[in-house]
DNA sequence: ATCGGGACCTGCTTGC
DNA sequence: TGCAAGCAGGTCCCGA
């Protein structure tokens, strides 16, 4: 499911329903997500005040006066704004009850993503992260370094955490087809030049991503309960068999480390 | 050190 | 129509 431009969007919709208001409870009806939540969450964050709401890679980090809640929405998390007495549904695993009479409720099927109390804002997770793809420490030398040496194909190194974060299965496909480099392509072998393409592919799909309120295909909803509309922009993700937007030959699709990737033969090599 | 694959879950779609 | 298999936006961890 979420994706940067999914979290990020995520991070912009809460943002203001949150900031300054204080931490009224925390209910937690299912602990078991892909680690269990801690107990401890409930009791350290209730009556505190919220500072700030980020994002880092795909984590969102509210901010306590003092600690912080960490939340990843893994496949199939969302975080909606609704009002305090609304009932749950199936998959509402935590609510966080604000003293402004709505709460923040996370809903999660799968159960893949994760919730953490921090002191600080310091967690292994965190610690091997690499650059922010939107930030000026990402660009195509960053790919060009991590790549020297490198058997592994190219959409697996754009998709690993450490190289860069926030590029998931759908807009590793996009930017690839942006860039007009094959997916298969031993990362090794591509040069500074296509790289510094690549990067600017990324950037460009994840920004505009951003701009659309993200993508939804099957669970993401954004904190209003709406959908995002870059749906509605992906060149390849989705459309295996279907004509390129670019020389109209049917588009590939292989499985890369169990992933879906879709290209075109023609216009990616 | 690097890499691929399995594991963790539920729900929806597809094909027999 | 019913059922089982296959697939889904993530990523940690293990064994080769």
């Amino acid at each position: 499911m979420p994706e940067l431009p999914e979290v990020e969007t995520t991070r912009a919709g809460i943002e203001p329903h949150l900031l300054d208001c204080t931490i009224a409870g925390v209910t937690i009806r299912e602990n078991r997500l892909r680690w269990p939540i801690s107990p401890e969450l409930t009791q350290m964050a209730t009556g505190q005040t919220i500072v700030s709401v980020e994002r880092r890679a795909k984590y969102l980090l509210i901010g306590l006066s003092r600690g912080f809640v960490m939340i990843h929405l893994g496949m199939s998390g969302s975080l909606r704004i609704l009002p305090a007495q609304t009932a749950p549904q199936k998959h509402d695993h935590v609510d966080i009850i604000l003293n402004s009479g709505i709460t923040l409720r996370y809903r999660d099927p799968r159960r893949f993503g994760s919730i953490f109390w921090l002191d600080q804002l310091k967690h292994r997770l965190l610690d091997q992260l690499g650059p922010e793809p939107l930030s000026a420490d990402f660009d195509g030398e960053t790919l060009f370094e991590a790549a020297r040496g490198k058997l592994r194909n190219v959409k697996t190194l754009i998709m690993d955490a450490e190289v860069v974060v926030g590029v998931g299965n759908i807009y590793a496909n996009e930017a690839l087809y942006l860039a007009g480099i094959r997916p298969t392509r031993p990362a090794g072998k591509i040069s500074r030049k296509r790289y510094a393409r690549l990067a600017a592919a990324i950037k460009s799909v994840l920004e505009k991503a951003i701009d659309a309120g993200g993508t939804s295909l099957r669970d993401f909803l954004k904190e209003d309960g709406k959908p995002g509309y870059f749906r509605h922009e992906l060149k390849v993700y989705d459309r295996a068999g279907e004509p390129c937007y670019g020389c109209n030959k049917p588009l590939s699709a292989v499985r890369i480390t169990g992933r879906a990737t879709v290209f075109c033969m023609r216009c990616q090599r």
